[in-house]
DNA sequence: TTGTACGCGTTATCAA
DNA sequence: TTGATAACGCGTACAA
């Protein structure tokens, strides 16, 4: 095993000149820098977690994580995952806090990124898809803070790392369900969150693809909840008395439980096949109940607990990802499976 | 955060005594002992793994695999995420050996422990479910090797952690499943692989105790093919030409290339409903040509991942596994999330 | 520009 | 039965 030590002695300079040669802390003569570099090239030099942990044990890191959770529970299990991992890491010195909103109003998360920026070194956020959210992140990564975006990506930022689900095929996948579930023809309703929500969108996107191979299926309707379960109720409502049609849903965002109470109230043997995505507490107790068919699941648990590993891995361990992004896979789950 | 040096200035001792005292190395006097361990644990200390890491180094521990892999392309995944871990873990002084079989030969697998038994810190196995298996491996705990069973677990035995799925829920899932694509009726031909290996057999359980429910169903025939391709593509020809009422097959475990060959042999129009387990290669092949509906997937790189991983914490950091067992969810995967 | 020395937490060895 | 000391690999403050 190859370590600072061994390259000193093979370069015949001490310790301490083959540590600034490389880490790039200057104050090394660029020679015998470069011959250092070159030798641990060679070597095949990993400098070693352990130690590296050890050394940075005074550091104590500090990682902030800015959610959207109040009133959302999918994130529990995001921030469940999160706990875990950083309970894990207690360990090495890191330090992890949260700032949770409510909603997804921009100058609110601006404002609190504004108020924490010093505080941190490292930053986990969900991220509301603004230009002035892009500009800070960007700021930040600049002040050295390691980036983490999670379950949703932003457009135009150096974030370091994204950890999420893939939209566009949870889309796709929600319509070659419904194909598999209903046959060749159906009369679909499609209920989206907010527009503004990049992955709403890529869901939409997806499941239209999906659909332009099933001829016998038409979209009757497409409606917006701004994932509230009130609008969501009512719109689900009015809609089913209009077109009665309608014997299948997809549900590509929040707004689950309104939707449902609203189908509910048809007598069973009329009530539409309906999908959903993620298993909160009241899409399992719409499973229960039949309601809900199947939905689809983007492992919140593990994106939480691998945003915070990255995060851990390069404030302790100085390792940058060798990926720029994990995408979780789109998991069908019935109730049996759940 | 509290370390050994604390305690022992707590305690007035040296670190070396807490060092005894702690870890039960004896020449320690008792009582020392006793308030040594009391300090600890009221205050919570939990030794650095980042610490032991580094002194444990020179140990270079080995784990030593034993999985019948040859000619299973299921456990292709498995390998490459023990492969991942061990590549991790490799700066720990982890060092791994694979010793890999064809075929499910219990006396060969036993030869093969034998074998191997005085070289290795910890034994991952996937192990055939025999009485002298179970010895062997009680035998080799009592050694002090730390043995985590993979993907199979085995009656009987005192081995420290199983990682792999549930079989039992996998049958529900399945029939779940099938209720879901076919509606209130069908003619179902199921196939087994070994009745020899538990995990089918739970699978088998599951399907049925699931199946009670819906009346409409009826198993025309559970045929066993030893999970070979070419006796399940025989016996599955005959079965399609004595019941041509099948409407619906679920295959339980592997012989399913086998099954779709024969099926294929079908005008498109009469083909049944086929639903499998896992995503080797050319069961996604015959999900392209839409020869098989959809697949049940037991996330085998974890599995293969956290074994090791299991296996590391307890070599290098010295940690027992929390749980006994970790159990995958049964995931239900069309072509379009793969 | 370079080298030395200490600390991080744990374990092992040797001396008392 | 104890305590002191060195070692593991890395980061860093300080001396040369």
């Amino acid at each position: 095993m190859v370590t600072m030590k061994k390259i000193a002695e093979l370069c015949g300079v001490s310790r301490g000149t083959v540590d600034r040669a490389l880490n790039g802390r200057g104050r090394v003569n660029v020679e015998t820098a470069e011959n250092i570099r070159e030798v641990a090239r060679q070597l095949g030099y990993e400098p070693n977690p352990a130690g590296k942990a050890l050394a940075a044990r005074k550091k104590r890191p500090v990682i902030g994580v800015v959610i959207s959770s109040e009133g959302n529970t999918f994130f529990d299990e995001v921030l469940r995952g999160m706990n875990d991992a950083a309970r894990d890491y207690a360990i090495y010195g890191l330090q992890i806090e949260y700032f949770t909103m409510k909603g997804y109003d921009s100058k609110q998360q601006l404002a609190l990124l504004n108020q924490i920026e010093g505080d941190i070194n490292a930053l986990i956020i969900n991220p509301i898809n603004e230009p002035c959210i892009a500009a800070k992140i960007n700021e930040m990564v600049d002040a050295g803070i390691f980036v983490v975006t999670v379950n949703n990506d932003i457009d135009g930022t150096r974030r370091h790392y994204y950890v999420g689900s893939d939209y566009y095929n949870g889309g796709i996948t929600s319509c070659a369900l419904l194909e598999a579930l209903m046959g060749e023809s159906a009369e679909v309703a499609v209920v989206l969150g907010s527009r503004n929500i990049l992955g709403h969108r890529q869901r939409l996107d997806g499941f239209r693809h999906r659909m332009e191979r099933v001829k016998g299926f038409h979209i009757v309707d497409t409606v917006e909840n701004n994932d509230d379960d009130i609008l969501a109720y009512e719109t689900m409502k009015r809609l089913l008395e209009t077109h009665p049609e309608i014997n299948a849903v997809s549900i590509l965002a929040a707004g689950v439980y309104g939707v449902c109470r609203a189908i509910m109230q048809l007598t069973p043997e009329k009530r539409p096949l309906v999908l959903a995505f993620d298993t909160v507490p009241t899409t399992i107790e719409m499973m229960k109940f039949g309601v809900i068919k199947a939905t689809i699941y983007q492992h919140p648990y593990r994106q939480g607990h691998n945003a915070v590993n990255k995060a851990f891995e390069y404030l302790v361990n100085g390792r940058m990802p060798d990926k720029e992004a994990d995408i979780m896979k789109n998991e069908i789950k019935l109730f049996e499976n759940l």
